[in-house]
DNA sequence: ATCTATGCAAAGCTTTTGCAATCGT
DNA sequence: ACGATTGCAAAAGCTTTGCATAGAT
């Protein structure tokens, strides 16, 4: 299942400088890095070869927005709901209590101020699209009822 | 506190059409239908005011990343807080329970697959640069500066 | 009459991609 | 030897910005 067909050196290291890091870097700085030990490489093959071990599940690729931001009318702290195959994007109510406080009461040495939370899926029209058979409770439905707060009108 | 010093024609048609739309619309989308209002706006002026008007509080910007992307060497599912003044991003474990069982109970149309939760706040070091005294003891050791943060806005 | 906000276009950034050369198998 | 992977550079998005002008107060 391993997406590479070939080990290639810098693969290899990409992913062990990547180890040893804590900060979450972007594709640049991590290529700063690896430009150390190998003076040749690309930033293409870093691009290519972090997109490539976060498709094998070797690493994770933070970026919620996934190349164009989005505009909510509605300014209140709400989640949302991204189907990853046509990209649409619902407002849910996900969580009935304020994570905020959840969190703040930890000593993570972060004053909080508010929070994201995006949960990724398949929507019921693209799977229907794919020939899942199933698919409970009208297109759009429930996630049409304006779900989350003055959103009316 | 209006971030706005004059009232215009084209930031108002922008609010009026974003209001209508649950569908949260990139900015080009929304070019495209504030011009059917009016012709001669501008892509930039569209760019300008959705961004004035997140700042205002009056809209919201569905965006994490935040320009670049960050990759993270654990490919577990987990959460992160981000600092909104220097970029700097860590782990957390803020829920204790699966978000994903939480939602997909309900009838959202949805197939969840998994879901991301980011904190935003002001990490320990830039609160004391902001001569915001109080800095409790972060787990996190010396949060110093990492390699990685840069104009994160 | 000010001076902000706009339109237009160019520039900026991050990320992707075409292509010939390289290197793993 | 085959062809996946690389390096290089150009191209492709999305977003920002400089500048002269229109327009709000």
């Amino acid at each position: 299942m391993s997406a590479f067909q070939r080990k290639t050196r810098q693969r290899e290291v990409i992913l062990e400088e990547l180890r040893k890091l804590t900060s979450h870097p972007t594709a640049a700085s991590l290529y700063e890095i690896v430009r150390r030990r190998l003076p040749k490489v690309s930033l293409g093959t870093v691009y290519r070869n972090l997109e490539l071990l976060a498709k094998a599940g070797e690493i994770q690729k933070l970026d919620f927005s996934a190349g164009e931001a989005r505009f909510d009318a509605n300014p209140q702290r709400h989640d949302h709901v991204r189907c990853v195959e046509c990209g649409k994007v619902d407002d849910i109510m996900a969580a009935e209590v304020d994570l905020t406080e959840r969190f703040s009461g930890r000593s993570s040495g972060y004053e909080i101020l508010t929070y994201r939370l995006e949960f990724l899926g398949v929507c019921s029209s693209c799977r229907s699209q794919r020939g899942d058979a199933r698919q409970d409770a009208g297109s759009q439905g429930p996630s049409g009822d304006h779900p989350v707060g003055r959103k009316t009108e």
